[in-house]
RNA sequence: GGUGCGGUAGUUCAGCUGGUUAGAAUACCGGCCUGUCACGCCGGGGGUCGCGGGUUCGAGUCCCGUCCGCACCGCCA
């Protein structure tokens, strides 16, 4: 027997106990005839001790021992002479009476604790030993802990989990697919999903009307702290189902979630706002509602007095910044330099201070009397000592403008705490976007979405600006800042799917070819259906108080799309490559 | 595709307006140490300054190119 108790687990009560432990050395302290070793494993570390009393084999054994070293010992659980109450097991120690060293380790590239000194690069290199820190392990159980409440809570909703395939067929519209080359079928691909949308919705149609699926999606696009190319989702569908038992169903888990892993009571009802809203008072489609500074317009109250640089632009807008009048030159100058940064793209800011005595100090004093800037001041809810930041512009464009210089301020006056959670629902999106580049419209959400009846007819429309009106029955989950989820109520009558590829530009034979099989679905009895989906990945860094989702990943890919650890992707072998696409260059070259 | 920051000992970093033998901490190795737990003390080894080119009497330092890492913009239905 390898152990008869673990690391973590022995106290004073179990004092005078014959035990064995194996584990891995964290550290050894060696102080003559006497040696200390920490021996760790994933439940915790406990003293070691051999002194005096021991063979001399036993000392000089535990004596040369190195970190790293997988060990196995039999002892004595005793109370310590010296306690260490920063320890969990800080009052006992093993009285070692045999070692056995079950593997060497060589010296590690970097100190496996909670505060390392390597490097990100060097821990990815080595991540099994990463892993092995006190942090990632904390992670990865967070992880395992969410995705257990989810099960329960879903499997109690009666919800079924169902696996879909992972090889299925290249849709182009949205992000890059990640393509497999099929040998049984040269020089066709099959494509990896970016999620189990058609297939969810085919589950509907088959009738398991509650599905779910903690299920891993694959997007080849650019990665970010909070993006990797194969992620986690929770993806969930309901049939008979309108928005509202969507998001009812979903806040409830969410907020067992908060509970059972959190100890974190959310609102008992998780407040909602429209797309609309979001971006004229927010700046974004994710708005961070920890704390307040909406964005307020300001642009009939500044123009026609002579600024050019107001007058001549769509929008204007500001924040209030609490306190902001207490703000010296230098530090209005490093935040106009900061907004004019490519990042974020301003042309330049203006301030307008209120300041305490009531009196009014701004970059714009020139073309403006007092009186005229209090109109503003107030509009903006101003109170003396705080400061107004305005931007100008078009006026989307102003908005995220504000909106990225909202969080920033929210950042600088610690308004963004990790631990106070301030989940929404951001609702009534656009249902379709006007690219200018492609000169077509592209589905805000996706292809499946529905439009929201009331706004049928505007979907039948030919004209663009009554399609740009027409809202989908679409929703995110949107937590600090953070898109957590989205789904929408989907579209189940072929007709109307015909109908939304028809606006999508996409034509008749086009659609037929990539959704075929869908169409022809919903033309058997489809139900009425929706759903959501969760990114899973970053629920666990939110709960975790992290902005990477790396942390929560055991493997995860660097911002290359590497994984450093095993040195992919790489090239393949002229066998393997002749083999999954000679034939099709073969063919090719007979059809020439 | 773009912007910013970074790459110097095993590791984390310092290294000024270019100047002689590139430092610190930690880790590692050896010695001493019976109550340590960031143990302590003494000693030691360890460098292609990411790579290539250029300027210069002289480059870790300046210039050009390139590779790699991180963050962000674009992108991510």
């Amino acid at each position: 027997m390898y152990r008869t108790n673990t690391c973590g687990e022995l106290r004073l009560c179990n004092a005078g106990q014959q035990v064995t432990l194996s584990g891995w050395v964290q550290k050894a302290r060696k102080m003559g005839g006497m040696t200390f070793i920490d021996l760790r494993d994933r439940y915790g570390i406990t003293q070691l001790v051999v002194d005096g009393g021991a063979s001399s084999e036993l000392v000089e054994l535990a004596s040369s021992v190195g970190r790293e070293w997988v060990l196995q010992v039999v002892g004595t659980v005793v109370e310590r002479q010296s306690k260490n109450p920063k320890m969990e097991t800080g009052e006992i120690e093993i009285s070692v009476s045999e070692i056995k060293v079950l593997n060497k380790a060589n010296t590690p590239p970097f100190t496996i604790e909670d505060e390392s000194d390597g490097g990100e690069e060097l821990r990815a290199k080595y991540r099994y030993l990463d892993l092995r820190r006190n942090p990632l392990q904390k992670a990865l159980k967070l992880r395992h802990q969410i995705a257990h409440q989810v099960r329960n809570f879903l499997n109690d909703q009666n919800f079924l989990e169902i696996e879909t395939p992972y090889l299925i067929k290249s849709t182009p519209e949205g992000a890059r697919d990640f393509v497999v080359p099929s040998r049984m079928n040269p020089g066709q691909f099959y494509a990896l999903p970016q999620s189990p949308q058609t297939f969810k919705q085919l589950l509907m149609v088959a009738g398991y009307d509650r599905y779910f699926q903690i299920v891993r999606c694959f997007r080849d696009e650019d990665l970010r702290a909070d993006r990797q190319p194969e992620f986690t989702q929770i993806d969930c569908e309901m049939a008979f189902v309108e928005q509202e038992d969507v998001l009812n169903t979903f806040e409830d888990l969410m907020r067992t979630l908060f509970k059972n892993v959190l100890n974190v009571d959310i609102p008992a009802s998780i407040p909602r706002m429209s797309w609309y809203d979001a971006m004229d008072y927010y700046g974004s489609d994710k708005p961070d509602i920890r704390f307040d500074m909406r964005i307020c317009e300001i642009t009939s109250l500044v123009q026609g007095f002579g600024f050019s640089v107001f007058d001549s632009v769509e929008y204007v807008g500001a924040i209030n910044v609490t306190g902001g009048a207490s703000y010296t030159r230098k530090q209005t100058d490093e935040l106009t330099e900061w907004v004019k940064r490519p990042q974020v793209g301003a042309k330049g800011l203006v301030y307008i201070k209120y300041n305490e005595d009531g009196s009014i100090k701004s970059s714009i004093d020139k073309f403006y009397t007092p009186e005229q800037l209090q109109v503003v001041l107030s509009k903006a809810g101003a109170q003396k000592g705080d400061m107004l930041l305005v931007l100008c512009g078009a006026k989307r464009k102003t908005q995220n403008m504000l909106g990225v210089l909202r969080i920033e301020m929210g950042n600088r006056l610690g308004l963004r705490d990790p631990f106070n959670f301030a989940p929404l629902w951001v609702v009534d999106f656009p249902l379709v976007e006007w690219d200018d580049e492609t000169g077509r419209f592209y589905a805000m959400h996706h292809p499946f979405t529905a439009p929201k009846p009331e706004h049928l007819e505007l979907f039948y429309s030919d004209k663009k600006e009554d399609l740009e009106r027409v809202c989908a029955n679409a929703y995110d989950f949107v937590l600090n800042g953070t898109e957590l989820g989205g789904g929408s109520i989907r579209i189940h009558e072929a007709e109307m799917q015909q109908r939304m590829f028809e606006v999508l530009g996409i034509s008749k034979e086009d659609a037929e070819y990539k959704f075929g099989f869908i169409i022809n679905a919903f033309k058997f009895g489809a139900p009425p259906h929706g759903g959501l989906a969760f990114g899973f990945d970053r629920i666990c860094a939110l709960f975790g108080g992290q902005e990477t989702i790396r942390d929560y990943i055991a493997f995860p890919k660097n911002n290359q799309g590497r994984d450093v650890m095993i040195d992919s992707p790489s090239k393949i072998d002229d066998t393997q490559m002749e083999e999954l696409f000679l034939e099709s260059t073969f063919n090719e070259n007979q059809l020439k």
